[in-house]
RNA sequence: GGACUUGUAGCUCAAUGGUAGAGCGCUUCGUUUACAUCGAAGAUGUUGGGGGUUCAAAUCCCUCCAAGUCCACCA
């Protein structure tokens, strides 16, 4: 044995060993407990980074487990990720000065498989770098043809429930992305825009949106509001810039008399308020916005100007006329963006597929109040079930080319929508012939929400039977809102069973300083290169060492270093075990050091012990805690100084105490540190340490 | 506006009612020694402030201050 540990040389040879004989692989085996982990599937749109690092986790969970005797799966799967990768594939088309509208809708789809066929593989390189024992042999990909089968029967399925269904709502538009969000996906940022009062009618009213006013078809003022109580129900006359124009009045609580002047235009087609307004009092909508993010022709002489543009022409229009009353510059105020391009959202009716939540979402919290679905840490359960009481209908329509083409076709005679798989031959109603394909995809988190049963039942009705529900969910916090949530509904709706027995939610990556990282703040850490240069054990401990389960893990280099020291500690411990065991030295039976052999025979009980509760409580940073602590400090720095003129002299009976209980912590730190575990037991034994029982 | 989390050594964090600890950093000493990616010894604390419960509080309760996260979305 060398006297340093180089990671470098052995990991990559482990890892295909390993691989090569099979020992991730899962299957069915009766005679033993099934534990089984989905792996959330990273985006097949980039390289892994520190995130994804923390499903180190899993692998932690995955191989404690099989080491107890269970049958363990780990199951890989990526993600096609719809609109981000669309979004990723279209910058990288910028670049070369082409745009998608380029493209036949068949030809885009062929260039994105083909670029995502190239990101799978770095990814899956990446997670073996890590270490983590998947089951390759069971990789899945959300556009797999048998997993959107099942996909497209879940939609069927909800659509005969009653559960999908159609409606024009106003949705979150992005008019340079070209695509809608469902409300999670909107990004609110605090702005400063000027807030215009202006004449309107008899009234002056306050708005940051003086463009919309062409699609305007009530004013709103608050039932109590005295100044205005004889308008309500009037129809008042207004002077526009395109002509004279009438509006109704009417009373509505959610009108803040406080604000502004009280009195509030209500534009139902452009403001989700005014929307919600319009709805109570059956007002008409009106759009004056097109999905090109231009004014339309109901905005007379100001049609084809862009949203800004538009604002400010009427401003200087209304200046001009004399309406424009007061202008407060520095009003503060929200406004949704786009996650992907930063642009801000645009909301605008459009006719989607939405998913009727409530009743979905109310089977999801029964999992919970019945605790088939435990949450873990326990403060998330509260947020879990927050999420569930609040989620509002989600829209599952996405206009992008990348991803699952929703399977709904419409009759063009007769206007109605069909689900099924394949082109329906003949229209139920009308007995037309003519159909056309919405031509829309489903957002990916709709085929993600399937994600455990659906990878599962592609493996056959007897692997499905045996590791669902699986035994646990282990992700980020951040997504327990837009996956975890949704999975349970949709996992619920479909399979009548949890799709996991727990949660288990990990902290967010933050750097030394316990900053967010990102790539704009160039606090970015790596985490391939922290792998090639201090191996891959020393990457997990570090995040996975001295953090509270669920808590943020602050990452630096030096944290990397100093699990790297511990990882060359371990190394050390068996090298001088291993050297003394070969040592030529004449052999004496005889110890007078019983009473240290006792002591550490019992302090090594007492940790084994321990170690067992903290792993199986979920309490991996202070399992890992404990053994690093027992090994390092006491084993090494109190038993082997101890007893080492003893050993060297060739006292047997102590070598092999300390052998013994060696050998037992590496077994103890292998879920962490699976690398140099294998690599220091194959000194010992020529097996595999995966093959060892705890 | 609502919910949650956090505040402990210079920094990042543990300690789940019972002697305040670790890693990194710092000071001194030690290498023909398994490991200097090491070891030994040491310094550093009004546990954010104030009040309460208790034999006993970093820990439980109240309150104030500060930071962060999620949600709601303000015309």
């Amino acid at each position: 044995m060398d006297s340093k540990y180089q990671p470098q040389l052995v990991e990559e040879k482990i890892y295909k060993k390993w691989e090569d004989q099979g020992f991730f692989k899962a299957s069915v085996n009766k005679k033993k407990k099934p534990f089984s982990i989905i792996l959330p599937p990273p985006n097949a749109n980039g390289s892994l980074h520190l995130g994804h690092a923390m499903f180190t986790y899993e692998d932690i969970m995955i191989r404690f487990n099989k080491m107890m005797g269970k049958e363990t799966l780990w199951l890989l799967g990526l993600d096609h990720a719809g609109t981000e990768t669309q979004f990723v594939f279209e910058k990288y088309l910028k670049k070369q000065g082409k745009s998608r509208y380029d493209y036949k809708r068949d030809e885009l789809y062929k260039m994105i498989w083909d670029y995502v066929a190239e990101n799978k593989n770095t990814i899956k390189s990446q997670l073996k770098r890590l270490g983590f024992a998947l089951d390759w042999s069971k990789e899945k990909f959300t556009m797999d043809p048998e997993i959107v089968k099942i996909v497209y029967k879940t939609f069927k399925d909800l659509f005969d429930e009653g559960l999908v269904y159609r409606a024009n709502k106003l949705i979150n538009y992005c008019t340079n992305c070209g695509t809608s969000f469902s409300d999670l996906e909107v990004i609110y940022v605090e702005r400063t825009d000027p807030l215009y009062y202006m004449k309107y009618g008899p009234f002056t009213l306050a708005t940051v949106r003086p463009e919309t006013k062409f699609g305007d078809t009530a004013v709103a003022v608050h039932p109590d509001d005295k100044r205005y109580k004889k308008w309500i129900g009037q129809e008042i006359e207004v002077d526009g810039l395109i002509g004279p124009f009438k509006v109704k009045v009417v009373a509505d609580i959610a009108v803040d008399p406080k604000f502004g002047t009280g009195a509030v235009k209500v534009t139902p087609a452009h403001d989700f308020n005014d929307y919600e307004i319009a709805k109570r009092h059956n007002l008409p909508m009106k759009q004056v916005i097109g999905f090109d993010g231009k004014l339309n022709e109901h905005a007379g002489k100001y049609q084809g100007l862009r949203i800004f543009s538009a604002r400010q022409q009427v401003v200087e229009d209304l200046k001009a006329k004399g309406h424009m009353v007061k202008i407060k510059e520095d009003y503060v105020h929200r406004v949704g963006t786009c996650y992907r391009c930063g642009k801000v959202l645009e909301p605008l009716p459009k006719e989607q597929w939405f998913i009727k939540v409530k009743p979905l979402a109310d089977g999801a919290k029964k999992l919970i109040e019945k605790k088939e679905t435990e949450v873990l840490p326990k403060r998330f359960k509260k947020r879990l079930t927050t999420i569930l009481d609040d989620f509002i209908d989600w829209n599952i329509s996405r206009q992008v080319v990348w991803g699952i083409r929703i399977p709904a076709y419409k009759c063009k005679s007769k206007n109605s929508w069909f689900i099924s798989e394949e082109p329906p031959k003949k229209c139920q109603i009308c007995d037309g012939d003519d159909f056309k394909q919405d031509e829309d995809t489903f957002d990916t988190w709709f085929s993600s929400a399937q994600w455990p049963y659906a990878t599962l039942m592609t493996e056959g009705q007897e692997t499905f039977d045996y590791f669902y529900p699986t035994s646990v969910m282990e992700t980020g916090h951040d997504i327990l809102r837009a996956w975890v949530a949704r999975m349970m509904m949709i996992g619920y709706f479909s399979t009548k069973k949890t799709p996991f027995k727990t949660i288990f939610l990990h902290g967010m990556v933050r750097d030394s300083k316990g900053q967010k990282m990102s790539k704009s703040k160039g606090n970015v850490i790596d985490p391939i290169l922290m792998i090639d240069k201090y191996g891959a054990d020393a990457l997990r401990s570090a995040l996975i060492f001295g953090i509270k389960e669920g808590g943020d893990v602050s990452l630096s280099e030096e944290k990397v270093i100093g699990m790297r020291n511990f990882i060359n500690k371990i190394w050390n411990m068996g090298r001088f075990i291993e050297m003394n065991l070969q040592a030529p030295n004449s052999k004496s039976q005889v110890t007078n050091k019983s009473k240290t052999l006792n002591e550490l025979q019992k302090e090594y009980k007492k940790e084994k012990k321990q170690y067992i509760k903290y792993m199986d409580s979920y309490q991996f940073s202070k399992a890992l805690g404990l053994v690093y602590e027992f090994i390092w400090h006491r084993f090494a720095d109190y038993y082997i100084e101890q007893l080492k003129d003893e050993v060297i002299n060739g006292n047997i009976e102590a070598l092999g105490k300390l052998k013994e209980v060696y050998l037992e912590n590496l077994k103890m730190l292998h879920p962490f540190t699976p690398f140099v575990t294998e690599t220091v037991w194959k000194v010992f034994n020529g097996e595999s340490i995966l093959l060892e029982k705890l």
